[in-house]
RNA sequence: GGGCAACUAGCUCAGCUGGUCAGAGCGCCUCGCUUACAACGAGGAGGUCGCUGGUUCGAGCCCAGCGUUGCCCACCA
């Protein structure tokens, strides 16, 4: 029993460290454990009344490796500081995990791993026996994916695991399918497609890439079918594919073109196989291309194939799906099509038809998984028919109900979306989600079952009983379009549906817009007759240097590394910190290490609150750690920095809601580094030595602490929340939260703005006095004595320049090395170097000179003083005021160094 | 062919609704191992914000044109 209380605590791990240097790797797999135990990403069971929900799904990872920096940036960037600081707004947060069988990539994968033992899948395995290997790769590969998702330390819903072909997902995609197979969505139909001869399966649009190669181009004569009519010219056709000749069954011309179309109409022949074929006008022919004439292959060819549409012509096929010529192809079949290119061209040779070749540098699609070259082909496949369903899903984002950001990539969905063209869903892969359909050997009717009902077993239109369903699987993002639904249990009216759909945020790369965001909306329409989240984030796309990250030119780097090095909180803060959203971004050792850095800095501003916690205990005795010190008796530095934690807390909140979380990362460093370490520490350094300030300081240093790691858990969870256990321990009312991840997000509360303008001016007093003791020479150990012009400016801070400067501070009067900070003149008491100090002085007084010129220039402006509003007049004059005293002040003490 | 973005310090990049917006990190120079931190501290150098016009009292920030680079879409045989 005290067992188990005893593991319901925080981690002693986390308790315990106190090293000099953040220290990580166990620390942070002890938090997670303890978080994920402990139910804080689950959210609560039952809705409270009036709960605000945010809901975001994980961009499901393909299961076929390891993690990367896109997946880092993604998922430990954005989306976990979003889950983390909705969690601490009190939002029912759910942020959903879940894999993805990913197709044909994770096939491949499987495939090359066989490959290694020497076993063909085509060959060596049947299809069960291949399906059970990938099955067992999905065994091994899950459960590390989603370590390496606890490493960044991901706060996702674990009690709600999700995979693309789990059986709940298997029945929603077969509802899906019948569902829209019965309204008219889907269509079976012989179309040219995208064919991979190495993957053996077709592929979509969306996956074909294209890469510039330069090919022979030839230019082949086709006689005149019935010899050249009167003044007509040779009918030469240009072509990269002669191999394709024997299935051509027209020549197309522009009909705008004056050389050929009077011509159309007349009939050629087609080399090789002696065909004749019309010569056709179409207007997809591009005129200023090789002769204008061009050869038509519906068979191999898209543009080919829209044309033969167009004409009602045949089609031939002359390859087949392994890449040899057909029995079609005349004197080339039974050849492998490289090879018949090679004997076209000598025969054509041969035949005086090839009149000459020449070398063309054009685009060649290649299939964006192997980088084969697209072999185009006519074969029955199932699709989509996507403009009905795109209709609605345009006009979610043109109202605002879903809204993308950056806004800028509404434009690029609108332009994919108004031009969408039916999608090819069926793949002849083996692993996928099948296709519920079965086609009767009898009569060719095609059979689907009720979506819960069980397969068909007798043909409906027959009787008959052979019946065989559609080999094929499913295009992997048929099932990922339906993720933010079935994740929540449809086709079922579950609980969770009702409760979390439709979500609130679907971040993601900009790089799947098109295969995945797109198709989300669509089908989330289409099912559920609503929007499946109501803001599109997208990211940019992580660099190393200016090259894109990718395997095959091997400088991805592993976020798992980096992480047990320095922790997934540098990680996560370098790739987020100074980002604009959308943009791509270049990492590099510089950006981690300066995350690194932070991290550890915070870690020790934490150690030095810690210290000066623990040294004034009755400071505490009826003051909790994380309350806001109430401000009568407090010194000046303590209301100024409790001034700018509230200044931040607002403004974090700011930046986070209006997604610019690289300037909220930014922000923190600024805070943290510069105003809380570098100045207020080191004020606090005398305070606490000084029983009058001392637990007003320790009050302060632990609510400032309190704060920064509050705004700073969503983007560093493990040394916030480290920080926090060791500060909260014991120290609190025993209501509070039990950890930070379900802690409350600051509210602001008030600033004294006239004290941080005060504090301002101090500040760059200290900085001249540290600058002039510097050019001096002095030793930083030597005490020095300063005198300040403007007493009443300063005389309150006096004592806190004095420990910042190692310096006695006085007012007025003195000698020694002088500048003048705005108004004020600071004289510091060293021997002065007359000829430095004139140069210097006199840059300055130029320097001031030209800026009082520029605002003069301003203020003279015609129209300037009756249009500009009343305060930048103002503002306006006083900086000129300001600047001309100091003009003044500059020129006396340069007459006093004669 | 169409579309989208970027062009700001040596490098990589921030600059929200036009009025200290000329910034950060890294790099560089000069000091300093001071009891939170050398994974540190202090000080400093460095930019006519791609070019040309325009709007405005006022423009990296808005408009037009141009230039350079990158990306996306598209039926270059």
């Amino acid at each position: 029993m005290a067992m188990t209380e005893e593991r319901q605590g925080p981690p002693a791990s986390a308790l315990e460290h106190r090293g000099k240097n953040w220290a990580p790797a166990d620390v942070e797999r002890d938090l997670y454990d303890w978080w994920e135990r402990s139910g804080f990403f689950t959210p609560p069971a039952e809705p409270a009344p009036g709960e605000r929900t945010f809901v975001m799904m994980l961009p499901l990872p393909n299961v076929t490796g390891d993690l990367h920096l896109g997946h880092a940036l993604s998922f430990g960037g954005y989306e976990d500081l979003m889950a983390r600081y909705h969690r601490m707004l009190g939002d029912a947060t759910l942020y959903m995990p879940g894999n993805d069988h990913a197709g044909i990539i994770a096939q491949i994968v499987v495939e090359k791993e066989l490959a290694k033992e020497g076993i063909e899948k085509r060959t060596g395995l049947t299809r069960e026996q291949f399906l059970a290997e990938m099955w067992q790769w999905m065994d091994h590969y899950i459960p590390r994916n989603n370590a390496q998702l606890r490493m960044l330390g991901c706060s996702l819903d674990w009690s709600r695991p999700n995979f693309t072909m789990d059986p709940a997902k298997q029945r929603a995609v077969r509802h899906h399918f019948i569902r829209l197979y019965r309204n008219g969505h889907l269509y079976r139909a012989d179309r040219i497609v995208h064919w991979c001869l190495t993957c053996q399966t077709t592929y979509s649009d969306l996956e074909a890439k294209h890469e510039d190669r330069t090919d022979p181009l030839y230019y082949v004569r086709y006689p005149w079918a019935d010899g050249a009519p009167d003044g007509a010219p040779d009918v030469i056709v240009a072509t990269t594919r002669p191999e394709t000749i024997v299935a051509d069954v027209a020549v197309a011309v522009n009909p705008a073109d004056e050389r050929w179309s009077r011509w159309i109409g007349q009939e050629v022949l087609v080399p090789l196989v002696e065909r004749r074929v019309p010569i056709v006008g179409d207007e997809a022919v591009d005129i200023g291309f090789g002769t204008g004439a061009l050869k038509i292959t519906p068979g191999h060819d898209a543009t080919d194939f829209e044309i033969g549409q167009r004409h009602g012509l045949p089609v031939i096929t002359a390859i087949d799906p392994r890449g040899r010529m057909t029995p079609a192809a005349g004197i080339l079949a039974g050849a492998e099509r490289n090879a018949a290119r090679k004997k076209a061209v000598e025969v054509l040779r041969e035949r005086g038809l090839l009149i000459r070749e020449e070398p063309l540098t054009h685009a060649v699609g290649v299939h964006d998984r192997c980088f084969t070259v697209d072999e185009p082909l006519v074969m029955k496949q199932w699709w989509m028919r996507m403009p009905p369903l795109a209709a609605p899903a345009i006009d979610a984002v043109r109202s605002g109900r879903v809204r993308i950001v950056p806004a800028h990539f509404e434009k690029t969905y609108f332009n994919w979306m108004e031009n969408i063209r039916d999608w090819p869903v069926s793949r002849q892969i083996w692993w996928g989600h099948a296709i519920p359909v079965w086609y009767c050997r009898e009569c060719d009717e095609q059979v689907v079952p009720e979506p819960d009902g069980p397969d068909p077993v007798k043909c409906t239109r027959c009787g008959s009983t052979d019946l065989r369903q559609d080999p094929d699987v499913l295009d992997t993002w048929f099932s990922s379009a339906l993720w933010p639904h079935t994740t929540l249990g449809w086709p079922d009216r579950t609980k969770d549906l009702a409760r979390f759909y439709p979500g609130t945020v679907l971040e993601t790369g900009y790089d799947i817009l098109f295969f995945w965001v797109a198709r989300m909306i669509m089908m989330g329409i289409e099912n559920m007759g609503d929007i499946p989240f109501s803001t599109v984030v997208l990211h940019g796309m992580v660099k190393s240097g200016t090259e894109k990250m990718s395997k095959s030119r091997g400088n991805v780097v592993s976020p798992v590394e980096y992480i047990e090095e320095n922790g997934a909180d540098a990680l996560r803060y370098a790739l987020v910190n100074g980002v604009s959203l959308g943009a791509d971004q270049s990492f590099s050792d510089a950006r981690l290490q300066n995350a690194r850095n932070f991290a550890n800095k915070l870690w020790n501003i934490g150690r030095y609150a810690l210290r000066a916690v623990e040294q004034r205990p009755d400071a505490f005795a009826s003051h909790a750690v994380d309350a806001r010190p109430p401000l009568d008796g407090l010194e000046a530095p303590e209301r100024w920095i409790l001034s700018r934690v509230e200044a931040t807390v607002a403004e974090a909140t700011r930046l986070i809601e209006s997604y610019n979380f690289g300037e909220y990362a930014s922000l923190m460093q600024a805070f943290v580094w510069n105003e809380l370490a570098d100045v207020y520490v080191e004020l606090s350094k005398p305070g606490l030595r000084d029983e009058r300030r001392a637990d007003g300081v320790a009050r302060t240093l632990a609510y400032a602490l309190d704060r920064s790691l509050r705004l700073l858990h969503p983007i560093m969870p493990f040394v916030s929340e480290t920080l926090a256990l060791q500060l909260w321990q014991g120290r609190r009312k025993s209501d509070a939260a039990p950890s930070l991840v379900v802690s409350r997000w600051p509210a602001p509360a008030a600033r004294d703005l006239a004290l941080e303008e005060r504090f301002a001016l101090l500040a760059e007093v200290v900085r001249a006095i540290r600058s002039l003791r510097q050019d001096a020479g002095v030793d930083p150990s030597d005490r020095v004595t300063v005198a300040l012009g403007s007493a009443e400016a300063l005389r309150w801070g006096a004592e806190h320049i004095a420990s910042l400067t190692n310096a006695d501070v006085s007012f007025g009067g003195g000698d020694g090395t002088a500048t003048v900070v705005r108004t004020v003149e600071v004289r510091v008491q060293v021997r002065r170097d007359a000829a430095a100090e004139r140069a210097r002085l006199e840059k300055e007084l130029a320097d001031t000179r030209a800026a009082a010129d520029r605002v003069r220039a301003t203020l003279a402006k015609p129209g300037f003083a009756e249009r500009a509003p009343k305060e930048v007049v103002a503002k306006e004059r006083a900086r000129l005021a300001e600047r001309e005293e100091r003009i003044r002040m500059l020129e006396e003490e340069l007459a006093r160094l004669r």
